[in-house]
DNA sequence: CAGTGAGCGAGCTTCCGCTTGACTT
């Protein structure tokens, strides 16, 4: 039995630290938290001080009951978590849980997992600093305050069925999403008109070549668009002035989780949270350091492993070595930055996970590069009819530097055009250029672009809301309680106009684009906006973009010892109480409603709002004699922009579509979306067929196919004990009565061999554990009284 | 699984941050 056992937060680590460490030393994992707030009564004393009641959830009793085992038959415990707020707190927890003295007990902290790293560590222990840990306190009791005051104040004044959630991170993020899309509606684009022209010009070899200049800014409208065209009519074009400059490119710093997920998203097309999957995976195979942190720092022994890389790779001349400093005010800095752990490693042989690996290889082997050197060549064109001039512009790579390993991409900026800065010929002052035509186009200014999952992410990161373990889950979060929604939009087509001065002539031709097609972007859904805009009406200061920001400053003071952090809640809590208290008794139910006008065949107004199942349109009001008749708006549809013959549109379901069979084929839309009943069957149409519209002759191949796996899905059936053999998604199963029960790992090959009896006893034996566990919700656990065991 | 849409009220939901597997029909 080893003597020391030290404690870390991941698994993984434990693994790497241990053979580090050596035999003195047993090295465990606590997963994380091992304590929480009791949900009853918010687990918070609102009476006495905010104390705080803290239990160890039913998941975690067995990480705990391991972590005790080990501790007794150990002489001493070192505490190892993360070395921030976070961090701290669970040590804290741990001494409580273990029945250590926090006053006492040794707690070491490292940045990086190496081998100097970790035994300097331990040369240099201290212990417990309490005030960081109060810090944490006030940061999860704050929280919970929120989260469980707020979200039943939804509850009772949404009228929704579905389990609303408000929170201080979550509800900003849907803020933002929702802001963006009132800034697109409002948004109206304007035009203007720019000048560029071609030339040719003799190039080195004495080839000509073609190349384009800019005009001189933007032109308001058509007609001196056409004005300066004219003006240009038979003109001579000369060279005035050239003037090269040099310029240099920076690389981006290593990978944090958030620009991970950016460039994942960027390059790859990742959601968040594949790539966090995939991250985690190349973790736990020890490809690459901890995956969720939100430092650029990286190690000395990494640094060395780098810089050997880039001689081997690319050659000395390409190793330029560089620290970088965070930008970001709120990070804690406990890892270190997203690197591979063996950089002679440029690839790895898992198809999963290789695209990701390989991005981080890259941007790390990037980071510690040389800059990129350019030549950026500017030439000033003069027009012999006008006192205007042209601008040509080119860029010349002059040493590729760290640009040959790594190029950071960029989101769509709002408006920019891109800058297409090629190669210019050789340009001499004074040189007379050959003319070959001039346009004026059309350019519209456009709205900032709707959010990726990454763009929000980058924006949280910004606020300092979130953390880089919560990136991920905040936007699922927001998506799972239909607040946001992730498609694609189609564009729309436009005209523009085009000038064209060519061989002294000027021509106007319109041509067309195509303008605001979107992929996998976030749109608000009329219930995060009902949300966003009741929140923000009751509860501006914690939808306040710098709340967190605010608040986290006090965090810090309370870390610094300057302030009592039941006192700083308490300061908070008292308005915000009443807030909740105010709006629980004065605010209106949200209804969202907006009138369409009337319905031309009964005259019965027409009004879209928010029901009780989602965004919904009405024609005629409830009364003792009539019931109004209702209809689902369709997910791309909103309350705030549908037109009354959309609403029209809705009320034509169900459609009944004639025979099959000698029974009727009914479509309507349903909790599930579109389907097609008969025969007291159900089909789901599925996304390509459109429900108003949908003929007979394509439907009844859809309810032939799924006949045919409904056939298919029956293995086997035994004639006595009810028990069936058969097919799901998640391999072969029995079914007896209304239950399921697995199969043991080594029979699902040979499911249709089973006997009966083999049955009964799987059966058997899925009654004995515990199995459904959401179906029949866990009892809470008793909360233990000091004396009894 | 494929209704519904008013209001009442039982009994439920809900937060953010740390960590990974176990499990799903």
């Amino acid at each position: 039995m080893a003597k020391n056992l030290l404690i870390v937060e991941s698994p993984a680590k434990a693994k790497t630290i241990e053979k580090i460490l050596g035999s003195d030393f047993q090295v465990k994992s606590c997963f994380g938290h091992i304590r929480d707030l009791e949900k009853d009564d918010m687990g918070i004393d609102l009476q006495h001080e905010f104390r705080p009641t803290y239990i160890v959830p039913e998941e975690k009793e067995k990480v705990v009951r391991e972590l005790k085992k080990v501790a007794k038959s150990s002489d001493e415990v070192w505490l190892a978590t993360d070395e921030d707020r976070e961090g701290e707190a669970i040590s804290w927890h741990l001494c409580e849980v273990l029945g250590l003295d926090p006053g006492v007990t040794k707690r070491i902290v490292f940045h990086e997992i190496t081998r100097p790293a970790i035994q300097q560590a331990v040369k240099n222990p201290r212990i417990l600093d309490m005030n960081l840990v109060n810090a944490q306190q006030a940061r999860r009791i704050l929280d919970r305050i929120v989260g469980f005051e707020l979200s039943p104040v939804l509850w009772r004044k949404m009228g929704m069925k579905n389990s609303l959630s408000a929170g201080r991170v979550q509800s900003v993020a849907v803020r933002l999403i929702v802001e963006r899309e009132r800034e697109i509606q409002a948004f109206s684009p304007q035009s203007s008109f720019r000048v560029g022209a071609s030339f040719s010009a003799k190039d080195a070899g004495d080839r000509w070549v073609s190349f384009r200049a800019e005009g001189p800014g933007r032109l308001p409208d058509p007609e001196s668009a056409g004005k300066f065209l004219e003006s240009c009519i038979g003109a001579e074009y000369t060279v005035r002035e050239v003037q090269v400059k040099p310029a240099r490119k920076s690389p981006a710093a290593p990978f944090t989780t958030s620009t991970l997920q950016q460039e994942a998203s960027r390059k790859l097309g990742y959601s968040v949270s594949r790539t966090m999957v995939l991250a985690q995976k190349l973790y736990e195979s020890g490809r690459i350091s901890y995956m969720r942190t939100d430092s650029v720092n990286l190690s000395e022994t990494a640094l060395e492993d780098i810089g050997q890389a880039i001689r081997g790779n690319f050659g000395p001349e390409y190793l330029e070595s560089r620290t970088f400093r965070n930008r970001n005010e709120s990070a804690q800095e406990a890892h270190e930055a997203i690197r591979p752990t063996n950089m002679a490693q440029s690839t790895i042989e898992d198809s999963d996970t290789r695209r990701l690996y390989e991005l981080i290889w890259k941007r790390t082997i990037a980071s510690q590069m040389s800059d990129a050197e350019l030549e950026k060549t500017t030439a000033r064109i003069a027009i012999s009819t006008t006192r205007e001039e042209l601008t040509a512009t080119g860029e010349v790579m002059k040493f590729e530097g760290f640009l040959k390993a790594y190029r950071e991409d960029r989101d769509e900026e709002d408006g920019s055009e891109e800058n297409p800065e090629g190669l210019l010929p050789p340009l001499a002052a004074g040189q007379s250029l050959r003319f070959e035509e001039m346009q004026a186009t059309e350019r519209f200014t456009r709205p900032a672009p709707r959010y990726t999952e990454a763009s929000l992410v980058k924006k949280l990161e910004e606020l300092g809301i979130g953390r880089p373990s919560t990136y991920a889950p905040t936007i699922s979060t927001i998506q799972k309680r239909g607040y946001v929604e992730k498609r694609d939009k189609e564009g729309v087509q436009r005209q523009f106009q085009v000038l064209l001065l060519r061989e002294g002539k000027i021509t106007t031709v319109s041509q067309q684009e195509i303008t605001g097609a979107e992929k996998s972007k976030m749109f608000p859904t009329d219930l995060g906006m009902l949300v966003t805009g009741f929140l923000k009406t009751h509860f501006n200061r914690v939808m306040d973009y710098g709340f967190t920001a605010k608040i986290e400053e006090e965090f810090d003071e309370i870390a610094n010892g300057k302030k009592v952090w039941n006192e700083m809640i308490g300061t908070f809590y008292q308005p915000f109480h009443e807030s909740v208290e105010n709006t629980l008794e004065h605010a209106e139910r949200v209804r969202g409603e907006r009138s369409l006008g009337d319905d031309p065949a009964t005259g019965k107004p027409v009004v879209a709002r928010m029901g009780r199942y989602g965004p919904m349109v009405q024609i005629g009001q409830a009364s003792q004699e009539e019931k109004p008749r209702f209809a689902k708006l369709k997910s791309t549809q909103s309350i705030e922009t549908i037109t009354l013959p959309e609403a029209l549109e809705l009320f034509r379901l169900p459609r009944n579509l004639g025979l099959f069979e000698e029974k009727e084929v009914v479509i309507n839309i349903g909790r599930f979306g579109p389907y097609a009943q008969h025969d007291k069957k159900f089909y789901s149409l599925g996304k390509d067929l459109d429900p108003y519209s949908v003929a007979l002759d394509r439907v009844i191949p859809l309810i032939r196919e799924k006949r045919e796996t409904r056939d298919n899905k029956t293995i086997k059936v035994f004639s006595t004990g009810n028990i069936q053999i058969l097919r799901g998604p998640y391999g072969p199963y029995i079914k007896q009565g209304t239950r399921n029960y697995r199969l043991p790992k080594d029979k699902t090959e040979s499911a249709a061999a089973l006997t009966l009896e083999e049955c009964k006893e799987i059966i058997e034996k899925g009654k004995a554990s515990p199995g459904k566990r959401k179906r029949f919700p866990r009892k809470k656990p008793q909360a233990r009284e000091p004396g009894s065991k």
